[in-house]
RNA sequence: GCCCGGGUGGCGAAAUGGCAGACGCAACGGACUUAAAAUCCGUUGGCCGCAAGGCCGUGCGGGUUCGAGUCCCGCCCUGGGCACCA
């Protein structure tokens, strides 16, 4: 393949700009210009480096940034690191590496690839969180949150993983097991320290509303934080006066129903309850629940289990006594930990009633309730006492007149509840922030903000102590201190923050990322904030924005920040895939395997044996229906799919070697024409050379391959209509497309232009300019060397954005397409500015058209200007 | 089970309710070359036809409309999220 010298091209306009510090943006605010603050969800460093999906978001976010500049405004586009976190306490435990030693490797390793990539960052605003200039400030956070009470400690059952020796947030458990690494998540009490999210739960609900957030995210979002409106109610104790069960229902209108209770098995009155003949079942089923670990109450959702406690309950609005059970299907840490069971309209309590053999009372009519639960609307039946009636109402109305009702006689309240948990905010490891908390007498007692840092001590070995506690527990030397306002004897606090804790700020700290003094100057805030464009992997759909927008609100109370949410609009990248892999299946006996009888693991279906894989090429396939099969027998089909990339599997790409082999723009711009930026795309390396020879011919465009000096047919000259109407065309649709961040069709409309542009025998040096500045936010290092060549003596970076000439977008003439019925059957080329009846004559009389209207009737005529004709004939 | 996406050539994809398949890949044919690579030119949704042209075609079945990939109703498949939250 002939090509551009793409390796000195590349390296030498690297090196510019990080000499000329082209991107640095200036400290110092320029309030008359229009600032785009644009950010990439900062990576965390791992040793392996980066992967082709980093610079999928990366490009995006790149290419907008180079863009605004150009369109004149003051962009922050900086770039971090994410290096506190499990990976490199594993590698320290292995190794007896420090962690420090292996973040800052691995921070150096990604520094070099992303400069490599060329983008814009502006890398004096580099921050890392495991600096102490930078988690000095997480620590001062956590203070802020101490002091307003949204900082507390408690003893809770929580997610131990033994594997990982250490406690998750119940975000980070999937199914019952760890989400790094899939190991089994028990559920232990433990001292920890908890923030108290749910305060904000509301806000974070109403707020997402002014959000330009992708609707499934927001979405996300609202289903995590769960909010749901009904009642807490007041049930008396048959016999026990001073006892009272209150329970959440969303669904006070089903009171009537209600034929049993449940609490949870950890519901505080169990053991008062439970009467003596019952209390050996009773304690023996607590038992089993404490110990049931997440996985195993997952497990055992389809067989519901409870036990009776002996004890009733009085329903309040009809005085019937109700039998009181205990079951794990009630949770203990949503609503009041009790329910009153409805049978007939809840699923579960449905499935509960049938397995126990308790009754069920119909009460809202539409349903078959010897079949199933009815969850539906309808008229409220068998719903009436000497206290209150709610018969023939609908299921709203119902609704309202019993919690009036309820509040009314003070049997209950209007209540509203969130599936939203407090954030477990502790981890037992070494390489995070340390709390900045000691304990005098037991008593937790913050640290004063002058006394940050609180760094992490160093440490010999890295081996975990056994029990669950941090690393940090068996550093006598930091763990034992003073206090320093009585002199007392105090400990610290050995736990560390979670990864999250240092992510959820970080957007703040690159507006002022040097500030000894504070956290971010508030001018300075003012100005950049909130983050116009944020690009980053769904995967933190739920964690690290809900997280990070709970911290923006916590300082927005603080006085910190003046906005109330921190990233305006939200993209997310789609996952790249690896290349499609066509696979054949083999038995023992070497027999072909159809695919439809093979599963996801490569087993037969029908004998559970594990079969051989076999790649395929392209060529031995081909089309059947829907189905690919081979060639050579084509009753077997192959299965055709691209997986996603993992090392086991051996189809990862390296961006290093795509860059060496193509080039950093080749890269850059296959990454974008792929396909749209939010969707899921397999990777081809055939794309890559796809996109390297349009380059390519970007170059010999302008450029003599031999002499690399321009070629001859590159002039000084005034350029025709029609190169101008080429031109002002791909102006247009690149910067729409830019703006609406769809790169790949921009991609393409510069593919065309320069098919176009190839033909020219005389090129004017005024167009291939401007067309460079269009190229330059994709591939920026061909674009400053042409820009260079063409006669520009400074960097693209700045260069006015180019506008279009309406003017030229015009044409002379038109062609129209012409419908007979719907059906196309014609075209006429017409002047641009003809009229109606011009047109529909023409039409009429096109030798393509007359003869389907011969003979018949014209029964309607549609003309949509400069768009079309059709004939509605009969 | 519930909530979101998505389903268009051999492949990645494009298309304010108005010419389906732009652009790219692959394939095929040609030019250049001793030859190959690279490059350049051309063909390329399927079927029928020598051709002109015709018929079919955007997961499936209906509907609205002069006109539907696009809007509405009902399904199927697929990716992701949630899942005893009362």
């Amino acid at each position: 393949m002939a090509i551009y010298p793409f390796l000195a091209v590349e390296k030498k306009w690297q090196k510019f700009w990080l000499e000329n510090k082209t991107f640095r943006t200036p400290d110092a605010i320029e309030p008359g210009k229009p600032k785009s603050y644009i950010l990439d969800m900062f990576p965390y460093p791992s040793g392996s480096g980066l992967h082709v999906g980093h610079p999928e978001g990366y490009t995006a976010t790149d290419i907008t940034a180079r863009y605004r500049r150009m369109k004149g405004f003051n962009v922050l586009h900086p770039m971090g690191w994410d290096a506190f976190g499990l990976p490199a306490e594993q590698y320290a435990l292995e190794t007896g590496t420090h962690p420090l030693i292996t973040t800052e490797r691995n921070i150096n390793r990604f520094r070099a690839q992303l400069q490599d990539l060329g983008f814009s960052y502006d890398w004096d605003r580099e921050i890392s969180t495991t600096d102490p200039d930078y988690f000095r400030w997480t620590q001062w956070i956590f203070l802020k949150l101490y002091e307003r009470g949204l900082a507390y400690q408690a003893e809770v059952a929580v997610n131990w993983c033994p594997a990982l020796g250490t406690v998750l947030a119940n975000e980070e458990v999937i199914d019952g097991k760890s989400e790094r690494g899939g190991h089994p998540v028990i559920r232990k009490p433990m001292r920890q320290w908890m923030l108290r999210i749910t305060q904000y739960a509301e806000r974070l609900l109403a707020d997402l509303e002014e959000l330009d957030w992708p609707d499934s995210i927001k979405e996300m979002q609202r289903n995590w934080i769960g909010r749901s409106e009904g009642a807490e109610v007041d049930f008396e104790v048959d016999g026990m006066l001073d006892a009272k069960i209150r329970v959440f229902t969303t669904r006070p209108d089903t009171l009537f129903g209600a034929t049993y209770m449940v609490l949870s098995p950890e519901h505080p009155l169990v053991v008062r309850l439970t009467t003596a003949d019952q209390s050996t079942a009773i304690a023996h089923y607590r038992e089993e629940a404490a110990r049931k670990s997440d996985l195993e109450r997952t497990e055992l959702q389809k067989n519901k289990t409870g036990v009776f406690t002996g004890a009733y309950a009085i329903n309040p609005v009809n005085h019937h006594r109700i039998p009181i059970w205990i079951a794990d299907y009630v949770l203990s840490s949503y609503g009041t930990g009790a329910i009153m069971a409805v049978p007939a309209h809840d699923e579960r309590d449905y499935a509960f009633a049938r397995q126990f053999k308790l009754p069920i009372i119909e009460v809202v009519f539409g349903g078959d309730i010897s079949k199933e639960a009815y969850v539906g609307d309808g008229k409220l039946v068998n719903s009436a006492s000497q206290w209150v009636s709610i018969d023939g109402l609908s299921v709203p109305d119902a609704k309202k007149k019993i919690a009036v009702w309820l509040e009314e006689k003070g049997l209950g309240v209007r209540k509203v509840n969130y599936k939203l948990r407090d954030w477990l905010f502790s981890r037992q490891r070494y390489w995070g922030e340390p709390f900045p908390v000691i304990f005098v007498d037991g008593q937790p007692q913050p640290l004063k903000p002058e006394e940050l840092p609180l760094l992490l001590p160093e440490v010999e070995t890295y081996t975990l102590s056994g029990t669950g506690e941090s690393p940090l527990a068996t550093i006598d030397s930091w763990v034992n201190t003073t206090d320093p306002e009585t002199g007392k004897p105090a400990r610290r606090e050995t736990n560390t923050m979670p990864q999250w804790a240092g992510s959820c700020w970080y957007y703040l700290r690159f507006v002022d990322p040097k500030n000894p003094s504070a956290l971010i100057d508030p001018a300075k805030e003012k100005y950049w904030l909130p983050v116009d464009l944020y690009v980053g992997g769904a995967e933190h759909a739920v964690l690290h924005l809900l997280y990070a927008r709970f911290w923006h609100k916590v300082l927005y109370d603080v006085g910190v920040v003046t906005t109330k949410e921190p990233f305006h609009k939200l993209v997310n990248q789609g996952m790249i895939l690896g290349e499609m892999e066509y696979t054949r299946y083999l038995n023992a006996e070497g027999q072909l395997v159809s695919a439809e009888l093979v599963d996801d693991s490569g087993v037969d279906k029908r004998t559970g044996e594990e079969l051989e894989a076999e790649n395929v090429v392209e060529g031995d396939i081909k089309k059947e229906g829907i189905h690919f099969v081979l060639v050579a027998h084509p009753h077997i089909r192959v299965s055709a799919r691209s997986f996603k990339m993992s090392k086991s599997r051996g189809n990862v790409i390296n961006p290093d070697d795509v860059v060496k082999e193509y080039g950093a723009d080749s890269l850059r711009l296959y990454e974008m024409f792929m396909g749209p930026l939010t969707q899921v795309k397999p990777w081809s390396m055939k794309g890559v050379e796809g996109v390297h020879r349009f380059l390519n011919r970007v170059w010999r465009l302008m450029v003599d391959e031999l002499t690399g000096e321009l070629l001859p047919a590159v002039v000084d000259a005034e350029p025709t209509r029609d190169e101008l109407h080429e031109l002002h065309a791909t102006i247009k649709r690149v910067s729409d497309d830019i703006e609406t961040m769809n790169f790949n069709t921009a991609i393409s409309a510069m593919m065309i232009f320069l098919n176009e542009a190839q033909k020219w025998e005389r090129r004017p040096k005024s167009v291939l300019s401007t067309f460079v500045l269009l190229l330059a936010p994709f591939a920026p290092h061909i674009a400053e060397e042409l820009w260079q060549k063409l006669g520009h003596d400074n960097t693209l970076a700045y260069a006015p954005w180019p506008d279009v000439n309406e003017e030229y977008l015009v044409q002379d003439t038109i062609e129209i397409p012409v419908q007979i019925n719907g059906k196309l059957r014609g075209k006429v080329v017409v002047p641009v500015d003809e009229t109606k009846d011009f047109i529909l004559d023409a039409a009429r009389n096109d030798a393509a058209i007359a003869p389907h209207l011969q003979g018949k009737t014209v029964r309607k005529e549609i003309f949509v200007p400069g768009r079309l004709v059709n004939f509605v004939v009969g």
